[in-house]
RNA sequence: GGGCGGUUAGCUCAGCUGGGAGAGCACCUGCCUUACAAGCAGGGGGUCGGCGGUUCGAUCCCGUCACCGCCCACCA
């Protein structure tokens, strides 16, 4: 094949990642021996696009899973979607408007049809993208949440927590999205400061003494009172404990109660309770058995018994007429901005109406605490390290979580119901009622959260509830790697759910990448325009430089994008391809074989066995930008800048022919989990076989003389520059003679060298001079500096 | 409101347990022109956010302030 001087990524990517996935290189075989290693991929959107969250998450699991591979592990890279069930039924809910068809005249069964339609046609693409990056998953194992076998996992989950009665129904205030038009848990809720109006309106005494002021945010819920209360030490209040006060536009007799919940200082100490609109006012109602009342409807429009003309106003405009109300009647005492947090629903945007509602949660504390226990005692290990203390507040803390959904798409409950109110749960369709035997049953209509299937992934993908050679082999696994955003969502979990259901944790270590903002520092995101698509630089740069760039990126710090560190990334390619191309000008070698005859030759091996050394302490420590860095500096200044300029004269002897090509083989192996594409493609020059399955480096010892060969590295770059410039390092003082000699035309700058000796040897000798640094210093540090003043000496001396 | 993280060269970021401030890119100079639409060699550029403190010695530890960001959160 023609090697061409500018490597274009181009055509080659595409190419092998055709040819590995047609080998099978990436297939799990679970008969195949060696020690498993295991990463379930955090599954994506079934509707969704390729963006830089996933592209750099791909980029690390795809390291991992190829070092791990190219190590003799048994791997497995576990590909799939998620179902996604609000955002794929809005997908769909958003096309059939445009045909002016409402999912309600459509009717469930056809609507979820229609979802499945619309998949088969669009859905998955990203496992498209997930192959232009070069990702190793095993795309013969795709799972989908929804897949038959998985839907069996998730009922039986669901089952399984019934019978443990941690699963119960119950009506209680939850997040209500009136635009998807389902309630929604409170990790998927998001707080947003908001400008509002604060109305302080009187609520005048029943028996005419008075009035009682309180403060509100939202003033049409002033028709949903059913009590004002106040702190029980409040003095201001005290006589009013107990009394009755009006409340406004509907004129309804409500109590004044005491109740520790009510902060003295807000507003005017007084609060009005609304059980049916605000969660610290349910908890108080709950308390002092107070009715619930609700005058805001499903679809966010005022409802229930008030007046007939406020009956399908917006809440806002509700709010005008309370206050209009309250200034004319004379009970209004003033109205302040006021701005505070509010929650949003975290999909559409919508300003969550807290409302009471009947919905089945899951009590997750006895789950929690052996979550608890597992990353205590190490055996989950989150990184960076402070992420352990995230998850395990979260989950110290933890409530019960809202599972149930008002929608169409997903996992509808395994729960029936008979006339007489009983409840039967069973994983499938029950011919009677499991209490009375009605045979007059009916299904909740109600879908489960999507997390709720997602945390069982790393095991429901393998096959359970049935029992295989697969889960048998690949669970538990090992790592998995996310956004910071993902830890409560998802990884805790599935913690908890391989614990309960498989009796181990799924994974050992779980990886918080970097969020890779917008050069600007803002968020990536489609609303605010500020992404970037990762196939664009895939196809300017290559899908090689595009993974070197993002690992380079991935500190654990949150880091601004520039495609610098990609840019980075393409140069690497093409010198490690122009590095080839000299070794290959004149064919291949017909013998790899490591012979090193010369100090440069044995330096250069010595040099790949450290950087292996290194490189593997990176990865095992997930450190990926430091890996990258690492990479970049073995092949550009030790391979190439060095190596390769030293032996160019002796390329065409056989032994240093075989060393060079045993060299570049060396370096084609560490690079592959970065860039596997352009050193596949090298290796293909010179092999039959594939770098892909290629083992990794052994350890090897070279009688390395790295503190000469390095001095002798600069000293010969200098010496051929005719300057001056260098530092003395180790026991070298004769190559350093060698080259400060000065040059005919004198261009050696001799003062400046003489300068910044000086200036040294004054800086140690202040310090050596110090008795409180001879003193109080470790010793090795004393040690160390009269070391570096000796040698400063020998320097000067040298300089004349 | 609580917690966490950040502030280092023009830009994007490294700097492990305190002991001579680094990389890549950008910029400048020179060399080379048959591996490298480039490469090589070298250079300039930083009161390491401010102020205190601990220490023989602080980019690193402590306190405080400022600004930026993230997570959590039932003060209406």
């Amino acid at each position: 094949m023609e090697m061409e001087p500018l490597y274009k990524p181009q055509g080659v990517e595409e190419r092998w990642q055709r040819t590995w996935e047609e080998e099978r290189l990436f297939h799990a075989d679970p008969d195949a021996p060696g020690e498993t290693y295991v990463i379930a991929i955090p599954p994506p959107n079934v509707t969704g696009a390729l963006h830089m969250g996933h592209a750099l998450n791909g980029s690390i699991q795809d390291a991992l899973i190829r070092w791990h591979r190219m190590r003799g592990f048994n791997t497995l890279w576990q590909p799939g979607f998620d179902h996604a069930g609000i955002a794929t039924q809005a997908v769909v809910e958003r096309e059939l408007r445009k045909e002016g068809i409402s999912r309600l005249e459509l009717g469930r069964d056809a609507f979820v049809e229609r979802v499945w339609k619309w998949l088969h046609e669009y859905g998955g693409v990203i496992m498209r993208q997930f192959r232009r990056l070069g990702c190793s998953l095993d795309y013969e194992r795709e799972r989908f949440t929804m897949d038959d076998g998985y839907v069996r996992a998730v009922m039986r989950f669901f089952v399984h927590l019934y019978e443990r009665g941690w699963l119960y129904r119950d009506n209680r205030i939850v997040n209500w999205c009136s635009d998807c038009r389902t309630s929604i848990s409170d990790l998927e809720v998001e707080h947003i400061d908001v400008d509002d109006a604060l109305t302080y309106a009187k609520y005048p005494l029943a028996d005419g003494s008075g009035h009682l002021t309180i403060a509100t945010v939202r003033p049409a819920t002033i028709l949903a009172d059913v009590a004002v209360a106040v702190h029980p030490d409040d003095e201001r209040y005290a006589a009013f404990v107990g009394k009755d006060v009006i409340v406004p536009v509907i004129g309804r007799h409500v109590r004044v109660i005491a109740d520790e919940r009510v902060e003295r200082e807000f507003g005017t100490g007084a609060l009005k309770v609304t059980p049916g609109h605000d969660p610290v006012d349910f908890e108080i109602g709950q308390a002092h058995e107070l009715p619930t009342l609700s005058v805001i409807g499903l679809d966010g429009r005022m409802t229930g018994d008030i007046p007939d003309l406020l009956i399908g106003l917006t809440e806002e405009e509700a709010s005008d007429y309370v206050v209009d109300w309250l200034r004319q009647e004379g009970l209004l005492e003033k109205r302040e901005s006021y701005r505070h947090s509010v929650g949003h629903c975290e999909r559409s945007g919508t300003r969550i109406q807290p409302l009471v509602s009947l919905q089945w949660w899951v009590d997750m504390k006895p789950m929690a605490a052996a979550a608890i226990d597992a990353i205590e005692s190490g055996r989950v290990t989150f990184h960076p390290p402070v992420q352990n203390r995230v998850a395990l507040d979260w989950l110290t803390a933890i409530r019960p979580w809202n599972v149930s959904r008002q929608l169409w798409w997903g996992h509808q409950l395994p729960i029936w119901y008979c006339p007489d109110g009983h409840v039967t749960c069973a994983e499938t369709e029950p011919d009677a009622c499991a209490e009375c035997g009605s045979r007059d049953i009916v299904r909740d209509p109600d879908v489960l959260d999507t997390w709720f299937s997602s945390a069982l992934w790393p095991f429901a993908t393998l096959g359970w509830p049935d029992d295989n050679a697969d889960l048998r082999r690949y669970y538990p696994g090992d790592v998995n790697s996310t956004a910071r955003e993902i830890i409560f969502l998802w990884e805790a979990r599935m913690v908890m759910a391989g614990l309960e259901l498989m009796g181990d944790i799924p994974f050992t270590d779980v990886i918080i990448h970097s969020t890779i903002l917008a050069p600007d520092g803002r968020r990536m995101s489609k609303s605010l325009g500020t992404g970037i698509d990762p196939l664009d630089l895939i196809a300017e740069f290559g899908a090689d430089a595009t993974r070197y760039g993002l690992l380079k990126m991935s500190s654990t710090q949150d880091v601004r994008f520039s495609s610098q560190p990609i840019e980075e990334g393409r140069k690497l390619a093409n010198k490690l391809w122009n590095a080839s191309r000299l070794l290959l000008l004149g064919g291949a070698s017909s013998e790899i074989a490591a012979r090193p005859s010369s100090v440069e030759e044995r330096w250069i091996l010595a040099r790949i066995e450290a950087t292996r050394v290194e490189l593997e302490d990176d990865l095992a420590g997930f450190d990926f930008a430091h890996a990258v860095d690492r990479l970049y500096h073995l092949t550009f200044d030790d391979f190439c800048d060095w190596y390769l300029e030293a032996i160019k004269p002796r390329l065409q002897e056989p032994d240093a022919r075989a060393t060079a090509f045993a060299a570049l083989e060396r370096l084609l192996k560490l690079l592959h989990p970065v860039m596997p594409h352009v050193t596949e493609e090298i290796w293909a020059q010179f092999h039959e076989t594939r770098l892909v399955v290629s083992p990794w480096l052994e350890a090897e010892t070279w009688e390395g003389e790295f503190e000469r060969i390095e001095n002798a590295q600069t000293a010969a770059r200098i010496y051929r520059r005719s300057r001056v410039r260098i530092k003395l390092m180790g026991d070298s003082a004769r190559i350093f003679e060698a080259v400060v000699r000065p040059t005919e035309d004198g261009q050696g700058d001799v003062d400046g060298e003489r300068e910044r000796v000086r200036k040294e040897i004054e800086r140690s000798e202040r310090m050596l001079a110090n008795e409180k640094f001879i003193a109080n210093a470790a010793p090795e540090a004393v040690a160390l500096e009269r070391e570096k003043l000796a040698q400063y000496l020998a320097e000067r001396d040298a300089l004349g």
